[in-house]
DNA sequence: GTCTATACGAAGATAGAC
DNA sequence: GTCTATCTTCGTATAGAC
């Protein structure tokens, strides 16, 4: 299983590069150096080339987020944004705020051809999972269907936004506040 | 003035390609296209190259928000916050949602060298006194200090990432959702 | 001082050798 | 089936003609 193995190093590496640099700055040679895989290889393993690759980066980060996600959620709505900043917070920190968010990244660069609009496509289930659990998670703790919507939304947008402003800002002083509030939010909701 | 008609034909053109495509697909060469300049042009108007043109053109989008948001705060922090996401949502729908913020685009971009730490510190300059417009606003109408900070810095945090959103879902119910959240947290904190 | 023409490197993608 | 070598295009930046 080399050729599985060399895949996932593919898409993991793609990932991220790409919540580094961003998608235009990721180059597919710069990729397979990175994992170690001939350039030739890549469009072996991705037909679709740079753009089926990226998807599969969006889809990988969203489901090891989202698998995190729903382990914490478990415990209730607000441990779920716990963990969910907290993330976030030691990607910032861990990188020295040279990393950030995949999935956001691929979602403020234009999509003009149908290959770059799988990749936007793909950021938006992603985005959507992440809300639908938090969702969930806030209606079974007695939020009414529309707050829990609405809240979700904005625990992911504010989350997502406050990654950017800690990378402009090289501080977590922006996600920190963030938390602050949408904890205070979510507990006065679903406490 | 035709020199500072072009200077500015270039910093308004880089900052809508910006919004779009983000930074590193932005180039010097579509930006002079556009501006109808010659292409050695922008580099008597701008030495610094395309790291200088950037932090001027995210300079100049943040002081043209900058500007909207002060003139609409003046009838107080919800009126504020209601111009700040109409704003975004206008830029969104008049794009069909392939444009975005030029700001929150650098951001998500990493800096390796000097010159792109430029543009880093133009973006974190401009998230920064969109915040202290907003904390001014609400400390003006009775929010203690500490909020007043968590919440605004919540404000660009939220409307920033649900811009992202609604690029990636094509919609702009990330943003009606964020929106009607935020508004009644304001209008509970400085109603 | 303005701009055309060009240098130089790196990108995505593929053709054809092993 | 795997990978090396290459094609083509486009990027930033500049040198030198008007």
């Amino acid at each position: 299983m080399t050729e599985a193995d060399a895949r996932r190093r593919l898409v993991a590496g793609a990932a991220d590069m790409i919540r580094r640099r961003g998608l235009n700055a990721t180059s597919i040679r710069e990729v397979a150096k990175h994992a170690a895989t001939p350039l030739g290889s890549t469009y072996h393993y991705f037909p679709g080339g740079k753009q089926q690759l990226a998807a599969e980066a969006v889809r990988f980060a969203g489901e090891t987020v989202g698998r995190m996600l729903a382990g914490q959620l478990a415990a209730g709505p607000v441990d779920g944004l716990r963990a969910f900043l907290a993330l976030w917070r030691e990607v910032l920190v861990g990188s020295e705020f040279r990393a950030g968010c995949p999935v956001l990244a691929v979602s403020v660069e234009e999509a003009p051809d149908e290959d770059r609009l799988a990749v936007l496509t793909a950021a938006a289930a992603v985005f959507d999972g992440w809300e639908t659990q938090l969702a969930d998670s806030l209606r079974d703790h007695g939020v009414a269907d529309g707050e829990a919507e609405e809240l979700a939304t904005l625990v992911v947008a504010a989350a997502e936004g406050a990654v950017a402003l800690c990378r402009a800002q090289r501080s977590t002083v922006p996600l920190d506040r963030v938390a602050a509030r949408l904890e205070s939010l979510l507990t006065a909701a679903a406490g």
